[in-house]
DNA sequence: AAATGTATATCGGAC
DNA sequence: GTCCGATGTACATTT
């Protein structure tokens, strides 16, 4: 069972066998179209690390910049993938179609092995991909420049993005008194992790201006976890709540 | 255009009515099978952050367990996605099919905006789902506790994920000497944020045994890089190289 | 190519 | 539910 519309630039073969599942989907692949497999497959993979998936039934998506994606009937992720720039093969071994997918730096190899196929779908799409985000941690940094009050009075931001020995500074400024500030963003509520990277850049700017002249640190984030309140308060850092999307 | 194929349990209709395509997607949903939609969409998000995606050609994937997935041409990555659990509604407004995808705590919204639907597929899909996974973090660890000498000789696990104020300990264990060892374990070349982790578990167990014994500190990786070493040296921190894939 | 940090990160486990 | 850390994280950006 085959069909082709030229008008919506679609084809799609249901239950074929594994040579004419195999000719519709390299030659989409070819045509530069979204390739979709659906049947039951093993998967397995080998590079990063190594993994073996049990027979299932699945979709597995090719795109044309060498994507795939390997979905279960569950979870956001695909249970098995392949990055951008990987080359694909499709051949059919002992009556069964094959997808292999390579790649180098690091060496990856992915093999989908489909024990029936139901369906392969080719679509030839056109994508503008203009996606416009805000309540980024940029919206928040641009927040915090507009309106340097508050994070505290008298806050003066110099520079952002500002280069010290351990990474660059999200907002480097002064405050009233004229003392170094460290200001770093966060858009979501934060943890240890965050606390620690603040003391790494007021440690590292301290030593960088190889001066006593005590630096502050700032966090500005939503909210913190206790526990990374109590690493703000041993290192004598502050914090500001500030919501990304409040703004 | 509709093909349905009892024995395949795919339904695939292409080039449909919006109202076809709403009733092939909707009764797919109800059946609890895999729906794709292939068209010409635009896409807003509302919710951790608020997103506008402009109309072009997209495969649109919604899993039973409530899982939307938005995905351009090109990019491992979904353009908009909605996480498990989320609920679906399907309505044709101004001759247009859209999906609209709900979830509380947080609250969030997804709405497709299909101008043109290519085509709606519906795959009954049964999957076992066991995927078996070497080379983590986890692997690593059983080689350490299996052939303690590879950290260096003499050292003696005692404990592994042993709780401090601070979070959990990967491997804690004491040297030759008898001094207590922090062993953080990662499977990728580290970066500064890992030897910071190491520092706050060193740092809190020290506290916790409220001792002046000295607490030594272990990173455990395939390699770090130069700051990440850096930091290393600067806090009398060790590390040894072991790579989780050459076990 | 390596390094660094963000993400609507996602995911799983512990509590 | 929140918190915390791992992930074949992916991804953009800079060097």
């Amino acid at each position: 069972m085959s069909t082709h519309d030229r008008k919506t630039a679609t084809t799609t073969v249901t239950d074929p066998s594994p040579s004419d599942a195999r000719e519709a989907a390299a030659d989409g692949l070819a045509r530069g179209a979204v390739v979709t497999i659906v049947g039951d497959c093993s998967v397995t993979y080998d590079g990063r690390a190594s993994s073996r998936l049990d027979p299932g039934g699945r979709l597995v998506v090719v795109k044309p910049d060498g994507t795939v994606l390997v979905h279960s009937t569950t979870g956001q992720q695909p249970v098995n993938w392949q990055p951008p720039g990987c080359e694909q093969q499709l051949t059919v071994q002992d009556g069964e179609l094959i997808l292999e997918s390579h790649r180098t730096t690091p060496s990856e190899r992915l093999v989908v092995r489909f024990h029936h196929v139901l369906q392969v779908a080719v679509y030839e799409l056109a994508d503008s991909e203009s996606l416009s985000l805000r309540g980024t941690e940029a919206d928040l940094r641009d927040r915090v420049l507009e309106e340097p009050d508050c994070i505290e009075p008298g806050f003066t931001p110099l520079a952002t993005e500002r280069e010290t020995s351990a990474g660059a500074i999200d907002i480097f400024g002064e405050d009233a008194a004229g003392r170094a500030v460290v200001v770093e963003l966060k858009r979501r509520r934060v943890g240890p992790d965050a606390v620690s990277q603040l003391r790494r850049y007021v440690d590292a700017l301290g030593r960088d201006l190889h001066a006593d002249a005590a630096v502050r640190g700032i966090l500005v984030a939503p909210s913190t976890t206790d526990r990374a309140q109590c690493l703000l308060d041993e290192h004598g850092l502050g914090f500001v709540s500030l919501d990304p999307t409040s703004g």
